[in-house]
DNA sequence: ATCAAACCAGTTGTCAGACAACCTGTTTTC
DNA sequence: GAAAACAGGTTGTCTGACAACTGGTTTGAT
């Protein structure tokens, strides 16, 4: 079942010196002061430096080394390692600062997305078919009754709906990118916006977006389900980029 | 310029404490002893448990709320996050011991590769379209020269050329994204298979396939561009698989 | 009896210091 | 001259302590 969205988003940050030792040594590097190869500093001498516990300047190291920043070899040091080893993709908060990289965030899940119907169009069950029909009933249920009734319905079951989707391309790894884009897009863009655009997506033009790519899943395109999935996340893409209040 | 592969990969794999407990205690979330909204037991508890001190664990556990696995909060108990919250995206090494998840990763290139390329048509400088060329024919003539001759310039220069055609999209999601999938293929598949797959990986009918994106991102055209990609790498993909020493 | 304030036990966050494991370069020894 | 021992420095782990905070309980005033 969809989760119920929370009335209040949690505000709780207690800033956590680990982070902030991350993010400060994170800058350094992409900030060029340290590049691939060189060595970081001892832990001792940034725990001097940030006045912190070598135990915090630990932690923060082990984030980057997690995510493939660094690689710290015992007895040696810490070592600034090369782009291209990066072993996480992540979508900092900061992304949702500037419009332009809004846009490009929703082209990447444009792209994304579109791959996942397309594979679900072959890849699918019937009974995950029969499933995802059904979430679709209910959208249009929904979207026939009007925003000022069925909003929160009809949002819920479209966001329901293109999860189905992606989960009947039947690869992890599709829904786990999606999942996380998805995720990161509802927890960031500020939810009253996201409602007003979520109002003006009603009505039978943009519905028929929707049934392009059920049609496509039902008849196994998987040409048409990229296509259409593609056409659908685009246009939205659009509208949203057009709204003026869009910060 | 592409990074000199190493000659032989860094065997080092000095067990890290902290790294084993978070896998340990991934495997209950994964495994559903623990799901979401349990609180994890404390790190007093869990120091016990394992047998190791309490930084051990605290170390563990930053990584797993830095992926927004757990959310801990002080006074009270780590607890396990919904799982449309994860805050991140990785590949498991793991991921390559089954057959089928390559497989399944492979297309997850293939639609994001082909996502990128869409953009990169429409995108592009003339600049970057120049260094294209340029990678292109440099990878051309390797090609000419024959597995024998020009395999590591061949390879080179193919991933080189995919990777300019990415950062040609301008967009840093895009590229962030191929870029991960690319290097944990190159770092995970063995590499002498992947040495023995690239060699059959010459020809003119596969050169058509390469010439075939190249020439859509001269002329603009994101639909050709999407599909030539998308064939490229289907049809890489697909030669792999079939290979009979594909583990 | 009610309700707010104070208290208490438990938990995470940070600090400090110590030692083990390991690496690199230097010195000693044969 | 080469191998072995040594020395200093760095990361990895352990221990113990205290601060900051939370939730629930007790206490105290009205």
């Amino acid at each position: 079942m969809p989760e119920t969205a929370p009335l209040f988003d949690r505000i709780d940050r207690p800033r956590r010196l680990p982070d902030e030792v991350a993010v400060s040594i994170m800058g350094a590097i992409e900030g060029g002061q340290l590049v691939a190869g060189d060595r970081l500093p001892t832990e001792a001498e940034l725990s001097k430096r940030f006045g912190v516990a070598r135990t915090v300047v630990r932690e923060a190291i082990s984030l980057l080394r997690y995510d493939g920043i660094v690689d710290s070899r015992r007895g040696v040091g810490a070592f600034v390692t090369d782009a291209s080893q990066r072993s996480s993709f992540r979508i900092s908060p900061a992304c949702f600062e500037k419009r332009k990289q809004i846009v490009q965030l929703l082209q990447l899940r444009t792209g994304v997305q579109s791959g996942a119907s397309g594979l679900a169009a072959t890849e699918r069950t019937v009974d995950q078919m029969a499933q995802i029909d059904a979430t679709f009933a209910r959208m249009s249920v929904a979207d026939s009754r009007g925003p000022a009734d069925a909003l929160e319905e009809r949002v819920d079951s479209e966001l329901l709906l293109y999860r189905q989707i992606t989960e009947a391309s039947n690869n992890p790894y599709y829904v786990e990118v999606v999942t996380m884009i998805e995720t990161n897009i509802q927890n960031n863009l500020r939810s009253p916006f996201l409602k007003n655009a979520a109002a003006s997506e009603f009505g039978p033009a943009i519905m028929a977006e929707h049934t392009a790519v059920i049609e496509a899943l039902r008849s196994g395109d998987a040409e048409a389900a990229r296509t259409a999935a593609r056409t659908r996340f685009q246009a939205a893409a659009d509208r949203l980029a057009a709204r003026e209040d869009f910060a």
